[in-house]
DNA sequence: ATCTTGACCTCTA
DNA sequence: CTAGAGGCCAAGA
């Protein structure tokens, strides 16, 4: 298994890394990731890889696009279960679709 | 192999 | 202030 067929550090793997470090009660944004990877406008990307990580333990409810909106509920199994999920983590909502990111703003490197 | 779409962000007019 | 376009990476048809 030494052939160029395991590399799986693309973008994908660093993506799912971070999200997977985000703790409880925060929450990070597209553009934070991708720019923490090294790629400032790939944050279209970053939302691929949580498209493929829905149903695989990764916490994408607690990422949000640059408003703290959250986007992505729709991709989820069931629209409610990412505001639900937030509340249930003490998260707040300022709107309807909207998490207070004044209160909980976690980036990348507040991980370890 | 090519084109379009996609959970975005930022700049300029 | 609002509106429009560009850029990035990857996957599906």
């Amino acid at each position: 298994m030494a052939d160029a067929s395991d590399d799986q550090d693309p973008f994908f793997e660093r993506v799912r890394a971070v999200v997977a470090q985000i703790p409880p009660g925060r929450v990070t944004t597209y553009g934070d990731i991708a720019e923490h990877l090294g790629r400032r406008g790939a944050a279209r990307t970053v939302g691929w890889a949580l498209n493929d990580a829905v149903g695989s333990g990764l916490p994408c409810h607690r990422v949000v696009n640059r408003n703290g909106v959250l986007t992505g509920k729709r991709h989820f199994e069931t629209p409610r279960v990412m505001e639900e999920r937030l509340r249930s983590e003490g998260v707040e909502f300022v709107d309807e679709d909207r998490v207070n990111l004044d209160e909980h703003w976690w980036t990348p490197s507040d991980a370890a």
